[in-house]
DNA sequence: AACAATGTTCAGTC
DNA sequence: GGACTGAACATTGT
């Protein structure tokens, strides 16, 4: 589910685990703890709080205090294909063992009031690190001034929607949003950006802006317009084509064969 | 069984 | 060295 929407609803829900005193960490599996070894995360962060909650793009960290009230490591989180971040304010309402959830419970943060943060993620490909590096990452995908999108988007050659997925490029797009935001903006994903008008561009950084707002508001990605017709044999609910399929940005992208052209 | 999946990263190529 | 491409990663669902 993860895209920017859905990243920063699950910031929302970090932050309601600010503040509260650390006893227990969870971080064995270490496959998403990776590069770090077991323990190492729970070493530096038991008996300290997590002082507040940040976003870039799909990334998100926390800041830190240890015991003594000192700035910790911040704890980077990522939701990677299918992540989620579940708080709980106490004891009660932890999942019970051997729930088929808890068996999907990737890392986990226990605080002394029995509440739990956990990042559940069946498919494992979310990573949560220490001091994460922010430094590959463009700017934030939502408030971009237009000036600031076409500059960048311009930076390379690669097809418009590969530009889109490039998170240095700008940060949060992926696979639904852009195949979204190209529809709405009428441009073929496969386009060059460097063929695209200054009036495309405009367009499509308008087109973006509106597919975060409106995902944002009614809860996804997933409830953009186009992309309940992406599968064999949907139709374009605008002109009612049949929707093209291939390959852009090593993803699977549909578009309207019509009038994204 | 084979393949695709809302993401990132790494090795290889131009 | 930078930009770009495709495979790999772990796991589940179809």
């Amino acid at each position: 589910m993860p895209e920017l929407p859905e990243v920063e609803a699950a910031r929302t829900v970090l932050a309601g685990a600010l503040r509260r005193r650390i006893t227990d960490v969870d971080d064995r599996d270490d496959w998403v703890c990776r590069p770090h070894r077991p323990g190492d995360i729970a070493a530096a962060l038991k008996g300290g709080r997590l002082t507040g909650a940040h976003r870039i793009g799909k990334t998100m960290w926390c800041d830190t205090a240890t015991a003594d009230g000192d700035a910790g490591p911040a704890l980077g989180v990522h939701l990677g294909m299918g992540g989620r971040i579940v708080v709980t304010d106490s004891a009660a309402q932890r999942p019970r063992q051997g729930t088929r959830e808890a068996g999907w419970d990737r890392f986990t943060v226990t605080f002394d009031d029995g509440g739990r943060l956990r990042l559940v993620d069946k498919r494992r490909l979310g990573r949560v690190r220490l001091d994460p590096d922010l430094s590959g990452l463009g700017p934030d995908a939502e408030g971009l001034a237009p000036a600031v999108f076409r500059e960048r988007l311009l930076r390379g050659r690669a097809a418009v929607k590969t530009r889109l997925l490039d998170q240095s490029v700008i940060a949060g797009v992926g696979n639904l949003l852009a195949d979204e935001t190209l529809w709405q903006a009428r441009i073929d994903p496969r386009s060059r950006v460097r063929d695209l008008t200054r009036t495309d561009l405009d367009r499509l950084h308008r087109n973006l802006d509106r597919a975060l707002e409106r995902a944002i508001a009614h809860g996804g990605v997933h409830t953009g317009e186009v992309i309940e017709h992406r599968r064999p044999g949907g139709h374009c609910p605008r002109c009612g084509a049949e929707l093209a399929h291939g390959t852009v940005g090593g993803r699977s992208t549909w578009w309207c064969p019509r009038d994204q052209a």
